[in-house]
DNA sequence: TCACGAAATGAAAATGGATGTCGTTTTCAG
DNA sequence: CTGAAAACGACATCCATTTTCATTTCGTGA
C-alpha cells in the first residue's frame, strides 16, 4: 500500500480533529494521490467510483475540503471556474495552455520579491496569490 | 450625454459586425461606464434597472459579453467564482483584500518581463496572464 | 417610406458545479 | 458492547450563467 506518508498525515489530522478515519477517506486521498496534476472534484469522483462504487460526490467534495484543511492538498480555480484540486507541496504558479489544457508548474523567485514590494507600496498584508501564465504550449502554438 | 468615444466604439463595432444598435446596448453600456471598478453581472444588472426598468439579466450578460468582445470591458474571475466586468483600460494586475472586498490595481513591468523569460524557458507562446494578490487592505490589517 | 428577414429581447427553463439536508450507517471511546 | 458523535449517500437546493423560444425591433434595399 503507497503513500505511508500521505496516509500518516491523514491520520494525524483525524486524530487531531476527534474525526473519523473511514474507508472512504482513505479510498479518497488514495485514488487523489495517483492522479498527476489537477483534478476537478467531478473527474475525481468519477475516478473514485471506479474502484470504489458507491461513494458519493458529496462525499468527494467534503473529503478534497478536509485534505486540503490538512495540507494535504489544495483548491486551484483557473478560468473556465472549475475548480481542481492538487497535491499540496512547494509553492508554485501556473502556465496553461488554452488548447490542450495541460498545465505546467512554475516558481520564481524573482516574481516572489516584486510581488513582496508591491504589496509594500500599498500598505497590504499578504495572505496569499495567484498567478496564472495562459498560452500555447509547445505541441499547441502555430508559428 | 457622456461617453463619447465609447459609444462611437461601440457603433463602429455593430456596425463592422452587422449586429444592431439597440437602446438596451446604448443603456448598459452606459450605465457600465458610469460604475467605478469592478462590478458583477447581477450588481450591474440591478444598476440597469433602476434607470432602465424592463432589461433583463440576460441582455445584461449578452451585452457585457458584447462590449467584451469589442474591447470596451473585460471579465475578471476573483477567488470567490463571480464573475465581474471592469473597463477596458491598460494593463493591469489586482490586490484584493479579503476583508473589505476593495481591489487595487497595480502594474509592474519587472514582473511582466519576468513572466516573458518563464513562458520563453518552457517554450510556451503567452497570450495573456492573471495575477492576483490577495490579503488584508491597510484598513483591515490587524497588526 | 415600407416590408421583410435578420438580429435582439426577455421570460422562463435549463444548466452545472457546489453545498445543504436528513434519515441511516459507521466509527470509536468508555 | 454500546451509545453518542460523526460521516455517509441520495437527493434537494442554491445561484450565477446560459439556453430556449416566441415576440419584438432594427435597418437595409426595394
Amino acid at each position: 500500500m503507497a503513500h505511508e506518508l500521505e496516509r500518516k498525515a491523514l491520520a494525524q489530522y483525524l486524530e487531531d480533529h476527534s474525526l473519523k478515519h473511514t474507508k472512504q477517506r482513505e479510498a479518497i486521498l488514495e485514488v487523489f494521490l495517483e492522479v498527476e496534476g489537477h483534478i476537478t472534484g467531478d473527474d475525481l469522483h468519477r475516478r473514485v467510483q471506479q474502484r470504489h462504487p458507491g461513494i458519493g460526490y458529496t462525499t468527494v467534495y467534503r473529503t478534497m475540503k478536509l485534505l486540503c484543511d490538512a495540507g494535504l492538498a489544495s483548491e486551484r480555480h483557473f478560468d473556465d471556474g472549475v475548480t481542481r484540486y492538487e497535491v499540496e507541496h512547494e509553492h508554485h504558479d501556473h502556465l496553461v495552455c488554452v488548447r490542450c489544457g495541460k498545465i505546467v508548474e512554475f516558481e520564481c523567485s524573482m516574481i516572489e520579491s516584486a510581488q513582496d514590494d508591491i504589496v509594500e507600496r500599498y500598505g497590504f498584508r499578504l495572505l496569499r496569490h495567484r498567478h496564472e501564465l495562459y498560452g500555447h504550449c509547445p505541441g499547441c502554438r502555430d508559428d
